[in-house]
DNA sequence: ATTATTGTTGGTAG
DNA sequence: TCTACCAACAATAA
């Protein structure tokens, strides 16, 4: 389910459970969510360890153990984490890490429908971490050094770009599609045509759609009614101006968008 | 039965 | 080397 806002939940729940806490058992039952690595190799190579870190980048999870060994996380479309109270697995359980605890032991589980997500243990950062753009919940984004990134593109629509995460880590579908309307921008608009104003209005959008989401999230509001404007809202009425939102697919996903005030 | 889905990646062509 | 495009990955819900 996951973008930034919520990758940075899925977070702030795995520093709760995870914190200087000794990883004592690490089960994972999916060859898939390691590969190419050995399933045994991630799993030995994390159990015995203190978690001393739970941070995040856009939509990647990094652990730091105690002796510097790095465990990445990335959620893809369906991966979470949950707690359970005992040995039962999970439905979509794809992996289990226990950690010693008072007064008992925790079972933090990895869960999965679709198999996408990754884990990858390793003693650096990956070449994909270190190529993440800033991150904007963490980083403060230069505007003017993501212009230059957006000339480059050619041809490139603004909707593509804004998904591109070496060039701002965590944005996804929803958020894009929000943030656009909000920016009142043309998600079809070229990158490399975009005007200082315009690209400033869609960094705030982008603040104000997180800290949105984040919000409901803080709420509880997870699987309650829709929150969102024009994500998945086409043919209804646009909230500002009531022209019919319609729909096209860039980059292989589906954006909505209003065709009365989201101008290029 | 059909269609859609909040994400990345690897191959290919240019 | 870089950019652009697209199929593939897999399961569920409407």
């Amino acid at each position: 389910m996951p973008e930034l806002p919520e990758v940075e939940y899925v977070r702030e729940r795995l520093h709760g459970w995870l914190r200087r806490r000794r990883i004592v058992a690490c089960t994972i039952a999916d060859a898939r969510l390691v590969r190419p690595a050995r399933v045994a190799t991630v799993e030995r190579s994390i159990v015995g360890r203190l978690v001393e870190r739970v941070e995040r980048h856009g939509k990647w999870i990094r652990l730091t153990l105690d002796d510097g060994r790095l465990l990445f996380v990335h959620l893809a479309m369906t991966g979470w984490f949950e707690l359970a109270e005992s040995e039962q697995a999970l439905r979509h359980e794809r992996a289990r890490i226990t950690v010693s605890g008072r007064p008992h032991l925790t079972h933090v589980v990895y869960v999965d429908a679709r198999r996408w997500g990754r884990w990858i243990s390793s003693r650096s950062d990956t070449p994909t971490w270190a190529h993440l753009g800033p991150d904007p919940l963490n980083d403060t984004v230069d505007p003017a050094a993501l212009r230059s990134r957006f000339r480059r593109s050619k041809s490139r629509s603004i909707k593509e770009a804004l998904l591109d995460q070496t060039l701002l880590a965590g944005v996804g579908n929803i958020q894009a599609t929000e943030a656009l309307w909000k920016a009142r921008v043309d998600p079809r608009a070229r990158a490399s045509a975009l005007g200082d104003k315009q690209v400033d209005a869609i960094l705030r959008a982008i603040s104000w759609s997180i800290a949105r989401t984040m919000a409901d999230l803080a709420r509880g509001e997870r699987g309650k009614e829709d929150p969102f404007l024009v994500y998945g809202h086409r043919g209804q009425p646009c909230r500002r101006c009531k022209t019919a939102l319609t729909h096209i697919i860039l980059g292989g996903r589906t954006t909505t968008f209003c065709p009365g005030c989201q101008t290029k």
